[in-house]
RNA sequence: GGAAAGAUGGCAGAGUGGUCGAUUGCGGCGGUCUUGAAAACCGUUGAGCUGCGAGGCUCCGGGGGUUCGAAUCCCUCUCUUUCCGCCA
């Protein structure tokens, strides 16, 4: 969420900002700081009455203490009447706080000044892209027909099991997934991310402190005996490990990486989007996720654009780099880069990072914060983004590695397979 | 799952109705001393809201209650530890 501050001191920008992601912010910031007035004016009182209560309270004790009771007495009714007023303020103050959270919690994150404008994902900025590789013959296979033919992902074996959305890995498409998830575990870690193993369901705080909770429940698997989130993304639990918390300056940048199966019901999907592995209810992903001073955030976004390119890169796969637009960002973002590789016998790009820099609004609501040596403890800024996420990236192997002689696995990732040919 | 005991500041650990936002120790920060360091000594050291400021208010696991007044009493939830049961 943006903060009371934000909003404040920064209104005419901020208004300006939030209209590239479509949102006309006036009148609802006009109403936040209406409420706020109304919130400080409120708490003024209380905490003046609350005030002359406690004095009083110290009186009666004194006057207790010297025997003079009557005039304890009479402090006592008077504290009691005091009581009953404090408990309208208090109600009104619970009133005025919670209506203009309300209201904060409606307003996306401001997008950074290099956000594109735009409407949809047609809008976004293609900042790189590489050759697409020459078409694959006319007898080529999509991925799903390619993981039966050489009976290495069992969608139908899935659909018995649990049902659609999760596919069970065999043999080599096993050890393709463990593969894959040693490899980028291993680009992470020597690009100076420490890996952490967070629990795959969360409680309902946790739930909140990223965003899920409320807007997004319907998004997560609940384990309802235990009220217990499965966790749609490493995101959620590694995020929250720093929530309430106040780092010390020189622990900056926090940088963590975590590989963690990820849950999402994803309700409402349909079509062609949903082929195979192109969506899935249960999927495999590992996440990089920095905690920055705000100076260096947009440092470290770059950096870790630059990161996750380099691991694309040895997987030897087409790919390009998009901005996105105002109207494609995330509701939480300020600032997003996609990476998508090109699946050469669908003939479309895959999705298969998302690196983000989120600047204070999730550090807002998760109180995360570090303290420089001096001043107050300051809000950080967080960024995470899929290093990577790994079941398009086997789409997109499969499809453009096809050959007469199997599926031919690119020399960085065998070595983490033990094999260079799926057969 | 059953029983018992607990939850206090970065950590350890006092505090069972009134001057307690909280004794003390450790740690941290600043200083004295020292060529430097250690030791010793002195000072300082939680967070949020509000106010130009002085200051005021709130927070002792969460929520609710009793009372003029609650860290302290009551109810409830959560978590932790120990024992029993079960178990990879």
């Amino acid at each position: 969420m943006l903060t009371l501050k934000q909003l404040r001191e920064d209104k005419e920008n901020t208004i300006a900002r939030l209209a590239v992601k479509g949102v006309d912010a006036a009148p609802i910031i006009a109403q936040i700081e209406a409420e706020d007035d109304r919130r400080k004016a409120i708490q003024q009182k209380l905490d003046a009455s609350l005030a002359e209560q406690n004095a009083l309270a110290k009186e009666i004790g004194k006057l207790f203490g010297s025997g003079r009771k009557e005039e304890a007495e009479a402090a006592k009714a008077k504290v009691s009447s005091l009581k009953e007023a404090s408990k309208t303020l208090e109600e009104q103050l619970r009133e005025a706080t919670e209506h203009m959270n309300a209201l904060i919690v409606t307003l996306p994150n401001v997008p950074a000044a290099i956000v594109p404008e735009g409407k949809s994902a047609e809008d976004n900025l293609v900042v790189k892209i590489t050759d697409l590789p020459d078409p694959l013959p006319a007898d080529a296979l999509p991925h799903w027909e390619l993981a039966k033919k050489y009976g290495i992902i069992d969608f139908e074996l899935g659909v018995k099991l649990t049902g659609a959305g999760f596919p069970v890995y065999k043999g080599q498409g096993a050890a393709l997934q463990r593969g894959l998830i040693s490899m980028f575990l291993d680009r992470n870690t020597r690009a100076g991310y420490t890996e952490v193993m967070p629990p795959l369901m969360v409680n309902e705080a946790s739930g909140f402190g990223t965003g899920q909770l409320p807007d997004k429940e319907g998004q997560m698997y609940h384990v309802t005996n235990d009220n217990f989130y499965l966790i749609p993304t490493a995101e959620v639990p590694v995020t929250n490990i720093y929530r309430d918390v106040i780092l010390d300056e020189d622990t900056l940048p926090v940088c963590l990486t975590a590989y963690t199966p990820c849950f999402r019901r994803e309700a409402g999907s349909y079509g062609k989007d949903v082929r195979g592995l192109n969506r899935l209810h249960q999927f495999d992903k590992v996440e990089i996720v920095r905690i920055e001073k705000p100076e260096n955030s947009y440092r470290a976004l770059d950096e870790m654009v630059a990161h996750v390119e380099s691991i694309v890169k040895e997987l030897e796969l087409p790919y390009r780099i998009l901005r996105l637009c105002g109207g494609d960002i995330s509701f939480t973002s300020a600032l997003t880069y996609d990476f998508e590789v090109w699946s050469a016998a669908q003939k479309r790009w895959l999705e298969v990072s998302s690196v983000s820099n989120f600047e204070t609004f999730q550090a807002n609501r998760l109180k995360l914060r570090y303290r420089d040596t001096s001043r107050k403890p300051q809000l950080a800024h967080t960024l995470n983004g899929s290093s990577l996420a790994l079941p398009r990236i086997v789409a997109a192997l499969l499809e453009n590695n096809q050959t007469p002689e199997g599926i031919r696995i690119p020399a960085a990732l065998a070595k983490f397979t033990g094999f260079d040919m799926i057969k």
